[in-house]
DNA sequence: GCCATGGCTAGTA
DNA sequence: GCCATGGCTAGTA
């Protein structure tokens, strides 16, 4: 209950205990604020289309100042907007399913269900388990894609591209 | 000192 | 299979 709005900035407020757990609650957002980083992260991930993926280096190199997809890995695991923000939509570098919800590989229950996500999507599976290539978006194409929703107006000029 | 990564090397077939 | 990279948490002082 009282989804209270938290001051952008709390100074100190650890809110350690948080209890919260009350049972069911569980919903996103009473875990602990996201760091800025983590922030633009999430943000980047949110600009992923349907029925498309990105890998975590093309993310990583997609933001502001880019990181390295190890960090953007870490970022999607302590996603607390799952899957509000698409994580499932971020696969490894080489094609591969990649990991959900702290889990790794093709064989854990979470990481099916995320298979299940992107294929409902319209995402393409080869016999190997891999993501066609064809859907990837690089990290080019998500930071106008980012670019475009953060602005609406859809950049300069509009005309053309 | 951890990691839901990724690129490169070595070793084997 | 190893190790460099980047950001974060936990544990100490």
């Amino acid at each position: 209950m009282a989804p209270k709005p938290r001051p952008a900035a709390a100074p100190a407020a650890p809110a350690t205990g948080a209890a919260a757990a009350g049972g069911d609650g569980a919903a996103d957002g009473d875990k602990r604020t996201p760091t800025a980083y983590e922030q633009r992260v999430y943000r980047l991930c949110s600009a992923i289309p349907k029925g498309r993926v990105t890998t975590y280096g093309e993310l990583a190199k997609a933001l502001d100042p880019p990181s390295s997809a190890r960090a953007v890995g870490q970022a999607m695991r302590r996603n607390p907007f799952a899957p509000r923000v698409p994580c499932h939509r971020v696969v490894a570098a080489n094609m591969e399913i990649g990991g959900f919800t702290g889990s790794w590989g093709p064989e854990a229950a979470s990481v099916k269900r995320k298979r299940a996500m992107l294929i409902e999507e319209g995402v393409p599976f080869g016999g190997d388990g891999r993501v066609g290539r064809a859907c990837l978006v690089r990290a080019e194409e998500l930071a106008r894609l980012a670019a475009g929703k953060k602005g609406l107006a859809g950049g300069k000029g509009g005309a053309g591209e």
